[in-house]
Order: structure tokens, then sequence, then C-alpha cells
RNA sequence: GCCCCCGUGGCGGAAUCGGUAGACGCAGCGGAUUCAAAAUCCGCCGCCGCAAGGCUUGCCGGUUCGAGUCCGGCCGGGGGUACCA
């Protein structure tokens, strides 16, 4: 009987679907919720999606053994921009080329054998998901969540239309190549700064995150504690007495030359009005995108305003309009104190203001301001210069509190904690989202759809044959009554970050049909989830508004408190990186191709023949040229291959490589293994000697395979399974221990390739499925040795080793060393300086 | 720019708590089997060196009896940077 992948698969997917093996059912087993992120229905699905979906797929099978009810869904990401840059470039509609994606990414999945109860799949445009999107979004409005604010998106002057982040390149937007402004508009809301503490403060719980995540959300959040002060402006101007500031070092105040306000700040506004050259460089530094890493590496500039306001320690400071100053940050107002600031320092430099140092290195002999501002860490001691508060010499820390108090205890300003994270901006002008469903009424204002009338829904004659947003544009679509006073009145024609829908999805596959967004007994019995799989770059965005949302649904009803934190345990893999492959147009700018409609082996685009670049050139390499279609390597190897190998040889949180040789090599494998398993039914053996040393060989595999699969450290457990394998296959044993070692062996590896171990489970006389059975425990008498070898060091280099009883003390492996020949060599006669005994590890002899 | 992570043989990687660096796999080399090959099985395999021995975890420095692991400073790569998902 040969391996053949194609029968064998076929006939294990056909009974697993027979039994409704991956059915989630509520029942007195204890639950166990794992998820994987769900995709994006690009097209095809890569080989980065068979990795994560097997991932989670070990863990789901595991658990399974284990004796829990697993629920292990599935969906589809299914808003966003793509859909709608396909019927740009080729005709069509988003929603066609979504679903049809959808269906041909469910034909390549199904063949893995994943462990996912179907029936509970959607996708985010599906009317019936949006809608329950809708409602939750009128809920948080009717909490107080969600609220309209003036917002700074990416204006393309050219083609009149707003761009994300990515479609501007290079300050210019990637289709006209006009130069991009920042333009303001009135945009919805969520108000997540309102939980800014709570969200900070439970990363502390978050014990099974980990810790690169829970730093960079608490980064993020960026809380930070300073003084908030005004500046009365030395003549009153457009109705402003003064200018209030917000810092975080009031300890430089000594050292401030300057203030700094944003070009959107009201009083650069006011002013503005009637200083025709202020207006201008106004609209000058508008240019460019909206991302923080464009404002943050664009040059610094400024404009002087001749206002200038009083300085509490005496004279007067110099009001500038700069372009560095973010409105959305603190006040929209700085005091620059170029001593202790680079980007203030650089700022002075450039326009000639005064660099007066607030504090110098402790105990310094002299001490001057160069290139480089002085900016030690709060935390190291520095002598102040004249303190206001009287401080002389402390810590940054401490100078802070003690100036923050002083200022408090003056009457000058007060201390206030502040945070980096901003709400969330939630509208955008565009069609293929869920669209946010309330109404502009000329007399009642913004007035909320009623219930009963979700989903508000997307309209399908639409065409993108010109830029904007299609909603905006569509003859009738936006017309309605309101629903207050029945005027005629206009849909809002925005549509919801695609983030929103990612937000909550994990809450919707507990009740994924239900009439409401979420079901009381379904979210109680089936949250949180208990292990999430996804990429790293999901890190900050993705979790911390799914985090937001979580207390948000709990707020508003549809969520229990349990729920607040959705995810106890979360496990980043590596990122799956794909070269992208570049031509230029006539006029330089970069288009990219898909990696399918490239030519690899002559660098040439397929259909048009010109020449591709691949960038980023540094991380060009052989293996990350290979692109590889999953369904061609089970069509070739089968799935349990594919499986094994992503799995194998590369960490689960890092990248990971494939290489044709290596998919050959598992197939190899596995063919080993059933072949060795159809040798073992065969065998007629006789029980003999060896058969105790393969049972301690099976109960190791058992445990380290289990710390593997445990510690999320599939890697190991697959390198255990080849020694074992290997053990297995050399041992002489009688027929009866081989045939229990396989079956172990069947179970162990059943996680990884379940058609393969479902295969030999019954070629060992396993009864039902392998699925099925209690995952195997380890005998603990079984696991112990009775002796243990210990390296022995000389000055620290291995020069001998010794073998002793496990048990032996101190003093019995110290007589056994000293008699040691390498030891008597080195001592030559002399005692030791010194001997370390690390009972267990090793011995170490200082000469 | 700012925040976070990573760097070990020809290659992917192992070393879980500061205690034998290189498990396991790939590639390579040698052998058995074969008329021959494929397949399979057995063995070798970090670098320098005939050897004794020396060197070796991106680079430089530090702590320690002992550092891939801890600390400081560099270099290189990756992710995020709020409208890619």
């Amino acid at each position: 009987m040969s391996y053949d992948t194609t029968s064998i698969e076929a006939k294990w997917q056909a009974a697993w679907a027979e039994a409704d093996l991956f059915l989630a059912t509520r029942d007195a087993r204890p639950k166990y919720y794992v998820l994987e992120m769900f995709p994006y229905p690009s097209g095809r699905i890569h080989i980065g999606h068979v990795r994560n979906y097997t991932m989670g797929d070990v863990i789901a099978r595991y658990k399974m053994s284990c004796g829990f009810s697993v629920l292990h869904p599935m969906g589809w990401d299914a808003f966003g921009m793509p859909a709608e840059n396909a019927a740009m470039a080729s005709g069509g509609h988003p929603k066609e080329w979504t679903y049809r994606n959808i269906d041909t990414m469910r034909g390549q999945m199904k063949p893995l054998g994943l462990s996912i109860d179907w029936s509970r799949e959607f996708a985010t445009c599906d009317p019936e998901y949006y809608g329950q999107q809708q409602a939750l979004f009128l809920d948080m409005l009717d909490a107080g969540l969600v609220y309209r604010k003036p917002a700074v998106v990416n204006w393309d002057p050219v083609d009149m239309t707003v761009l994300a982040n990515e479609q501007v390149i290079d300050g210019k937007g990637w289709r006209s190549g006009a130069e991009v402004e920042r333009r303001e508009l009135t945009q919805w809301a969520f108000a997540i700064s309102s939980m800014a503490e709570d969200l900070l403060d439970s990363l502390g719980d978050l014990e099974n995150w980990p810790d690169k995540v829970r730093l960079m959300q608490e980064n993020w959040i960026g809380r930070s504690r300073g003084l908030q002060m005004t500046f009365p402006l030395s003549a009153p101007v457009h109705g402003h007495d003064g200018v209030e500031i917000y810092t975080t070092r009031p300890d430089t105040l000594r050292g401030a030359s300057f203030i700094a306000i944003a070009p959107e700040h009201p009083l650069a506004r006011a002013l503005a009005q009637d200083d025709a050259e202020l207006a201008a460089f106004a609209t000058e530094v508008r240019r460019g995108g909206t991302t923080e890493e464009a404002l943050e590496t664009a040059e610094k500039r400024g404009y002087d305003t001749g206002l200038t306001v009083q300085n509490p320690l005496g004279g007067t400071l110099p009001v500038w309009v700069a372009n560095f100053v973010l409105m959305e940050y603190g006040t929209g107002a700085i005091f620059g104190c170029p001593a202790h600031d680079q980007r203030d320092l650089d700022f002075a430099r450039k326009y000639d203001l005064p660099v007066v140092a607030a504090f110098k290195p402790y105990e310094a002999e002299s001490f001057e301001v160069g290139a480089a501002a002085y900016v030690p860490p709060k935390t190291e001691l520095v002598e102040y210069v004249d303190n206001p508060a009287g401080v002389h010499r402390t810590t940054g820390h401490e100078g802070v509190e003690t100036t923050i108090d002083w200022a408090e205890t003056q009457g000058i300003g007060e201390g206030r904690v502040q945070y980096r994270l901003r709400d969330w901006g939630l509208s955008r002008q565009r069609y293929w989202g869920c669209p946010i469903p309330v109404v502009h009424c000329p007399d009642c204002g913004v007035v909320p759809e009623r219930k009963e009338n979700l989903p508000v829904r997307l309209p399908d004659d639409v065409t993108f044959d010109v830029p904007g947003n299609p909603l905006d544009r569509h003859p009738t679509w936006a017309a309605t009554a309101c629903p207050e006073c029945g005027a005629d009145a206009r849909r809002e024609t925005d549509t919801m970050d695609t983030f929103v829908d990612s937000s909550w999805y994990f809450a919707r596959f507990t009740a994924p049909r239900a009439d409401k967004p979420t079901v009381a007994e379904d979210v109680d019995y089936w949250m949180n989830v208990d292990q999430y799989i996804g990429g790293v770059e999901h890190a900050i965005l993705h979790l911390l508004y799914s985090r937001f949302f979580a207390r948000a649904m709990n707020v508003t009803g549809h969520l229990p408190a349990k729920a607040r934190e959705p995810f106890d345990a979360l496990f980043t893999q590596g990122m799956v990186t794909h070269p992208a492959y570049v031509t230029r147009d006539d006029k330089g700018r970069t288009i990219y191709h898909l990696p399918e409609d490239v030519d690899l082996s002559s660098g040439t685009v397929r259909a048009t023949g010109e020449a591709i670049e691949i960038v980023p050139a540094i991380k060009m390499s052989k293996s990350k040229l290979n692109v590889v279609d999953p369904q061609a390597i089970i069509a070739q190897f089968g799935a349990d291959t594919a499986r094994w190998f992503v799995l194998s040889d590369s960490p689960p949180e890092r990248d990971f490589e494939w290489t044709p040789e290596g998919a050959a090599a598992v197939h190899k494998h596995l063919t080993r293994v059933h072949r060795l398993a159809t040798d073992i039914a065969r065998a007629d053996r006789a029980p003999n000697d060896a058969d105790a040393e393969l049972a301690r060989a099976t109960a190791r595999a058992i445990a380290e395979v289990t710390q593997g699969i445990d510690g999320f450290a599939f890697n190991k457990s697959v390198a255990k399974l080849y020694e074992f394998t290997n053990t297995l296959s050399r041992s002489d044993a009688g027929a009866q221990a081989r045939r229990d070692a396989m079956r172990t062996l069947a179970q162990l590896m059943a996680p990884m390739v379940p058609h393969l171990a479902e295969e030999i489970w019954t070629m060992m006389g396993g009864e039902g499925f392998v699925l099925s059975a209690p995952w195997p425990e380890a005998d603990p008498a079984l696991l112990v040795e009775d002796s243990v070898t210990l390296p022995i060091q000389i000055n620290g280099k291995r020069r001998s080793e010794v073998t002793v009883p496990k048990d032996m003390d101190k003093a019995g492996i110290e007589a056994r060393v000293m008699a040691d020949d390498a030891v008597i060599r080195a001592l030559d006669g002399g005692a030791p300086k010194k001997l370390i005994v690390v009972p267990g590890r090793i011995v170490n002899v200082v000469v």
C-alpha cells in the first residue's frame, strides 16, 4: 500500500465532514476558542496563509484531543481599497471581485484539511454583518463614544479626492502626480482616548501577550505628565490674551527662548486673516502627506508673528508659527528650549534665537551647548541653573515634579497627564465599506438612522470611471427622509474605516447568524478568544482598536465584562514578506505588479514583457523570489507535506523561507513514516529486551512534542518527531511494542499532518478518529534518568566530563572531578583556586 | 525622525533559568545494495591546522568562575508610524 496523498486526504476530509467533527457546540466540556486573524480576500491564498492557518489548526486539533469543545471559525475581512482599485483598473464591481476571490480562496483552503467550523463563515461585506455593525455604531453614538470633529486628510488637488497614506508617494498623489496637501474635513471619530488610561493599565494583565506588543502599545498610548500653563500676550490680539502651552519638561523653563504654535492654532488662523505672508506660510507648510513620518522628517520651518508673551521668569518670548507643532497633541503650542531639545536647537540656530541652559552636567567644570542639545535621561543627575522652583542638584524627573509643584503654588499653571493616543477617525470617503448609518437633515441636523431600517445597504449601481466617492455622486442613493421629522434629507455618504469591521468579528463568530450583534448565552460561553494568532504588523492598530471595541461593546451591553480584554493569549507569527515587482511609466513613477503577473525567469511582466525591478533591493534574495502556489504543492506532495513543512525549520515567530528541496524532503519523510507503519502493521516479532527502551523513548517523545505545542514551538515538536521516528525505525523491539509506539507517533503527528495520522491510526487498529482519542500522557516513571553526565570546565573551557549518579551530592562530585585525568594534569600537583559545582549542570575548575 | 523586534555552520535552525554552542532537517562527501540507475539503508560533515592545538554565535567594550543568553555603544535587516490590511 503506497502513500497516495490524493486519495488519503480526500477520504479523511470526507469522513470528518460526515461526522461533523468541527462543528462548534456549546456543551458540558470546557471550551477553547482559537482564532487566526481572518484574511483579506486578495485573490489567492499564499504560503503565508497556509502557515498561519496551519498553526491555528495545530492548536485547535491538539485542544480537541485534550477534551475541549473547540471553536475554530473562519471569515473574510472583505471591505477595503483593493476591491475599488481592481474596479478602477479593469472595470467590474468591487462586490463581484470580492465574492469571486472569497470563493477561490475558500476552495484553496479546504484541501488543507483545516479543522474549521465552516458553518460560521461570513464576510464583513455581507449586509447581515455590516448591518449589525451599524447597530453597534448607533449604540455607541448613544453612549457618547462616537462624535464628529475636524480631522486632517491627504487632499489631491487635481483628482479632487481624498487619498490614503499608501496612495501618497513622495508627497505626491499616486495617479495624478500632483503635490498633496493636508486639508481638514469634519469626520466621525471613536472616543478611544477616553479609555486611554484603562487601555494602558490593563496591558499589565495580558500575561500571555508578547512583551514586545505590550511595550509597543504602551509607547503608542504614550502617557506623559507635564505642565499646562498660559503665557500672557504682551498685548491682546483678536480676543486672545495669552498662549496656553503644554510641556513635559517644565524644568527647562529657564531655557525657553521662543513660543511656537501650530499653523492651525486659532491664534495663527486669526493672525493670518490680515497677514498675507503668514497665510502664505500656512499654505506652504500644508503641503505634503499626513503621516507622522512625513511631518517628523519635513524641514523645520517657522514664521515670526512679531507678537511676544510675558515670561513668568521675567522678560518676553517671541511667538512663532512652526510646522513641527501639531494641533492634535497637547494644546497646539509649546515653548522652545533649544539647549535641551535637538529640534528646538536646530530651529534656534536656523532663526538665530538664543540658547540658554536650564541645567548642566553634574559637577561639570564648564558647559556650553554646541551642535548637539544636552538631553540626558531623566534619571541622570544634573545641576540646575537658577531654577525657579529652587532645585539644584537632582534628576530630570525630580526637576519636572518640583517645577510643576512650584508652578501650581505660584498659580502659573497646572500639572496634567496627557496621552499621545488620538481619537480614532473612522470616516472614509469611499464606496466599498460599511455605510455610516446617519442622515443629515436641514432642520434636525445629524440624525441617527432608525434601527429597524438597518442595514443601510450599499447600492450596486456604481461606477469607478472617475476619481472620488461613488456614493457621494450617486443620483438617488443618498436621498432619504429624515428619521425624525420626515423632511427630505441626505444620507451620510462616508463609509467606515475597515478597521471597524475587524474590531468585533471575533465576537460575531460566537453567533454569526443572530439578528442582533451578539447573543448573551453565546458570548458568555465562547468569549474570550483563548488563543489569537496573527501577524505582528497588527501589534498596535488592529489589536488596540479591538480592545477599545470590546470595552465599548461592554458599555453598550453587547459583551460581558470579562470580554473587555477579548484576547486571553496572543501569538504573533513571523511576517510573510513579499518582494515587490516594479516597473516605471514614462514619467518615472513606479507601477507595482502582482507576483503571479511577473515572469521571474526573464525578469519581465508577463503581459507586456517590460523589465521589472524588484524592491526593496536589500530584501532581494533567491528565496524571496520564489512565489509558491499552495495548490501546486498540494497537487504534487499533498496537504500534509505543505502543513508539515511550514511548521518545521523556522520558529513560528520568525519569517519563513520556502525551498523546493525542503518540501521534497518532507514528502520523503512522510512517505517513510507511511512505509514504516505498513511494515510495523505486518510485523510479527516476540517481545524482547528492546521493548523497555522503546517505551522510554515514547515517553520522552510525548513529553517533548507536547511541550513544543504548548510553547508554540512547532519546529521543535517537528524535530522531536523526526528523532522519535528514527528511534522507532531502528528499534529491535517486539511487534506489539512497536505498534504501541507507532500508534503514539500517529497521535503526536495528528495536529500537524492529520490525514496521514488518521491513516496510520486506523492501520494500527486505533478506534474511531485519532482526533477523538485522548492526547497521550507520558508515564513520569519512564522519564527519569538515573545518571547524568557533567561537563568539566577548566578556567571556563570544556576539557573533560564525568558521569555520576543523578542524586550525587556536591562533595561526591568534587571527589570524582579531582580524580579526573584532565583535572590532575591541569592542577599539576597544586590545589584549585576555586571549584564550582552546579549539580545536574556543570563543573568549573579555576586554577 | 520616533517606537518595537531580529542577527548562531554552505542553508533553515537548536541550546526553555547565565552552565558541553551547532539538536533536527536541507545541501555536500564517503560506503552498502544494483549490470547500471532511481529508491532505500549506513557513516562523515562549524572554521583553520598533517597534528598537537587554536578559533568561532554581526562588530567593539563591560559584568561573571563561566555570556549566543545580562549591561553599554555601534553596524546591518525587518515591522509599525493612526486612510494598506
